[in-house]
DNA sequence: GTGAAAGCGCTAACAT
DNA sequence: ATGTTAGCGCTTTCAC
């Protein structure tokens, strides 16, 4: 392994000169530069980046914890964090909780030991038992994706999921709809199944906890199946709002399976605007959640305070959805 | 900040000592391992992993490179190369390339500066200019999802995309189709091409350049537009070969929007196998890729190499793609 | 079983 | 503008 050391002999200087020229951050004259860069080229030098990192005590790497990438939403989010990372030459240490809080505290803690500048965290799970930790080891925490109540010591960039489904239950209202289905991932989604309530209670219209379906999990197959089974049970809905997308998929496709039209007989709202909603058949109506504006200002945050902005202060920072009006939803008939 | 010199003083023994009981791997008497523990926990003292890199020269990170996670097959591929590293202690550092050989230049060299201890790189792109610094630094590096010719001097696990398209057309020619189009990203899926070509010929039919749609990219829009334009043209296939899912997404649409069914009018075939192809309408048939056992051998290869099994040997592994029927393909009638 | 010494490759502060 | 000195926090080797 060629080292500094190798360089500086060959150029006849000394390591430290080597280092101005590489990091030309100091002023090295024309000659000494030219003699220095030319060693650097004929060894194939490379800066060895743990050493740099043990002597700056930084590492240029912010780690990223999130569920999972195989979902569209945190791949999404996952996208516009490296791509914000790398315009600033950070680099990304991912790690996934798969939904484990056990998995979720283990890379907390191994990512806090030095090995990251900074940490987003775009999960949430109940972090009350690591705070200290983390305040401890000083390393900048930024929050994200957070949909319970989210703790009030540190920043957080999220969206407003309450209003998420308060925009779908409104959107549902102003078509006239007042049998409603809710399919939700509970209790996960719980805030979004609040709003959709609260759209309802406006107009006086009240939600029964019988219509509110909880799905075993976020996939088209969990909505399908729930949906089909309250559909054979003899639920009537003129419209079904699901917590997420995916569900909507599901939910779309139980409906025509039952026999039903979407939406000439029911009208299926969705929460997210996954890309494939605008492919679904019919494209489907949503809630968009602004899921890179989200990773965009959390990563911005971080920066900022790795960028010698100073400490982000706690707070939460509160992301509006907006409702992407498409064919999976029309006026009750 | 804690460190060992700290819990040592503390615990009245040596750095070496509390070193030893940190790593489990001297033996250590039952009272000043006590004592010593007893001083981490009161200290909260955590290792410094950049000073442990330093020293070792080992990071106990894998970096993965990949175009993007915003595109099913890649994401299940990154889902699973992290599953695996985590099973074994190791860290993730993920760049994407966004297809741009810059960018994957740029990572490749700034990840192999002792940053991580092994490569996996997942996008086919000309290594042939960074061969030689990768062999140099000698970072172990296994390269997968190449389905361009691959570099003979290095470990490759990949898929047989040349087979896939044949089995995709050894399923229509099974079928009875002879009026094919088929629909692909240019010229990054050439073989997948050049595969369901072989099929035909195999029966002594030919697919005409004019049936070989070139896409722009690789979404449903993509697919779409371009299979629409053609049907307009007064294209007549009895079925479609889109080179990826998310395309055959696009035809399926494409071809109800011109009035025919899928896949009493035209059958459609894709490649992939996406979550998403299980749910389209109908559910599309597809070449099922074997991703997460590709990341997964891939990964297990790297792994190997790392625990002391000597450098993997270079030379292509190619796994078996195989057809996953749904309703999107039927007989010719 | 424990301690002392040396060094991993680099950067930061000061001296020249 | 360049050289000197002193670490960063840990592991490794070798005494004791």
């Amino acid at each position: 392994m060629v080292t500094m050391r190798d360089v500086a002999v060959r150029a006849g200087v000394t390591k430290q000169t080597v280092s101005n020229v590489v990091r030309g951050r100091v002023v090295v004259s024309e000659g000494t530069r030219a003699r220095v860069e030319a060693a650097i080229a004929e060894l194939g030098y490379t800066p060895n980046l743990i050493a740099r990192s043990l002597a700056t005590g930084t590492t240029m790497t912010v780690g990223l914890i999130v569920p999972t990438v195989g979902n569209p939403f945190y791949s999404e989010v996952v996208e516009e964090v490296e791509a914000q990372l790398e315009r600033r030459g950070y680099h990304l240490l991912m790690a996934t909780t798969r939904g484990d809080e056990k998995r979720a505290r283990r890379h907390l803690s191994s990512l806090s030991s030095r090995s990251v500048d900074a940490l987003l965290v775009a999960d949430d799970f109940d972090l009350s038992e690591d705070l200290r930790l983390l305040g401890e080891c000083g390393l900048p925490v930024v929050l994200c994706a957070w949909e319970i109540d989210p703790p009030d010591t540190l920043p957080v960039v999220t969206i407003d999921y309450e209003r998420a489904g308060y925009l779908a239950g409104r959107h549902l209202r102003d078509l006239g709809h007042q049998r409603l289905l809710t399919v939700a991932d509970l209790p996960a989604h719980r805030v979004r199944v609040q709003g959709v309530r609260r759209a309802f209670a406006e107009d006086g219209l009240g939600v029964p906890d019988t219509s509110v379906l909880a799905a075993p999990g976020t996939t088209p197959e969990d909505g399908y199946e729930v949906t089909l089974a309250a559909l054979r049970a003899g639920a009537r809905p003129t419209a079904v709002v699901a917590s997420t997308d995916a569900l909507a998929l599901g939910v779309m496709a139980s409906v025509r399976r039952y026999g039903l039209r979407v939406p000439e007989d029911i009208s299926v709202v969705g929460i997210d605007d996954i890309p494939q909603a605008a492919h679904a058949h019919p494209p489907l109506t949503t809630v968009a959640l602004p899921k890179r504006r989200m990773a965009q200002e959390a990563t911005a945050l971080l920066l900022r305070t790795l960028t010698g902005g100073g400490p982000a202060p706690p707070g939460v920072t509160l992301l509006d959805p907006g409702v992407q009006v498409r064919a999976s939803s029309a006026p009750v008939r």
